[in-house]
DNA sequence: GTCTATAACTTGATAGAC
DNA sequence: GTCTATCAAGTTATAGAC
């Protein structure tokens, strides 16, 4: 039984304790307690504080980018990538919360250039999903609205599963989440 | 023409600042230089950093209870109650986005008692909300699917309009999110 | 009401012994 | 790698002169 390195440890403590307080109100004291360390035994493993929001939030962003990819490649068909992204969203989100949180909610604390970068990747990830809604209402098979009114509707309305309670998710939440995005909440 | 009282523009400045810096990342010195005062000149019209939070986040908790109990008085009807609620978060959203921001994603820096009274007026909300869901699958009016999935996909899916730039916001707007949450995105 | 000065404390990070 | 000790800078907030 391979034991985690102390780095992943610390990594992964830090991710809950920014998800918990916020990047800025967490402290490297408050950190380096929940590792059972000394605050300044942290910096044998990191070499700063921002450095663990750096990788928190461009983990997140390749993932998210190569689940898109990977849809792209494997069908051309709008509401099929639609469907697939839907799935993409909720399977990250379950799949690491914490991670999520932070990501979600912490990216605007990194530092120049890191902060540049990540906006850059995330417009490029909003422009691709734009564009297979675009091409779902060109081709008749989504209903003609505002593109980035349908972009950002779906993109946030799949931004709670991350706070759900693991023990209470119900177990068909693909399909009732997709349903309420595709067909809405009108019988 | 009446001037300001210079205690509502700190806390308008305020409400600026902590949408963009974060509560916890914004300081008295960045608010004071915002107004032209020093920091310390600010608690003759304040008494703490945290006054300022607290207000913020329970004016607005109130202006959507109120909303709502104005919505429950009008009318009994299920999907007019969940219409009128889809508006009532447009409307509010986009008459004072900044305000709305840190309501959203700052209250948990409230201080006790305060975050657990802010606290229980959002279940109190959401709890209001996921019984017009539930009214309305009982009879027969929405699609039968997790109350909680459909609260919380609807909830935050109207957690976006606040960051749009007021500029480009199509006229349609309400027209256009009712119509994807009640009868999604395919045609 | 606004200022200067400062108290009292927390922050991220480093130096150097072990 | 972990510790103690420490630093420089930043934090909220107060005291008291004007």
């Amino acid at each position: 039984m391979a034991t985690k390195p102390k780095k992943q440890l610390i990594y992964e403590a830090a991710a809950r304790l920014f998800q918990e307080k916020g990047y800025s109100a967490a402290s490297m004291r408050d950190l380096a307690e929940r590792v059972n360390l000394k605050a300044s035994s942290l910096y044998s493993h990191i070499r700063k504080k921002e450095e663990i929001l750096q990788k928190i939030c461009f983990d997140n962003a390749r993932r998210f980018l190569q689940g898109l990819a990977a849809i792209e490649q494997k069908t051309a068909d709008p509401l099929e990538r639609l469907e697939a992204l839907i799935h993409l969203h909720i399977d990250i989100a379950l799949d690491d919360p914490t991670s999520i949180t932070v990501f979600n909610d912490e990216w605007r604390h990194l530092e120049e250039p890191y902060l540049g970068d990540f906006v850059k990747l995330r417009r490029d990830y909003e422009q691709r999903f734009r564009q297979i809604i675009q091409t779902g209402m060109d081709q008749g098979v989504f209903r003609k609205v505002d593109p980035n009114t349908a972009l950002f509707t779906m993109l946030t309305a799949l931004r709670w599963i991350h706070y759900w309670n693991p023990t209470q998710i119900p177990g068909n939440l693909h399909t009732e989440i997709t349903s309420l995005l595709l067909r809405g909440m009108v019988e």
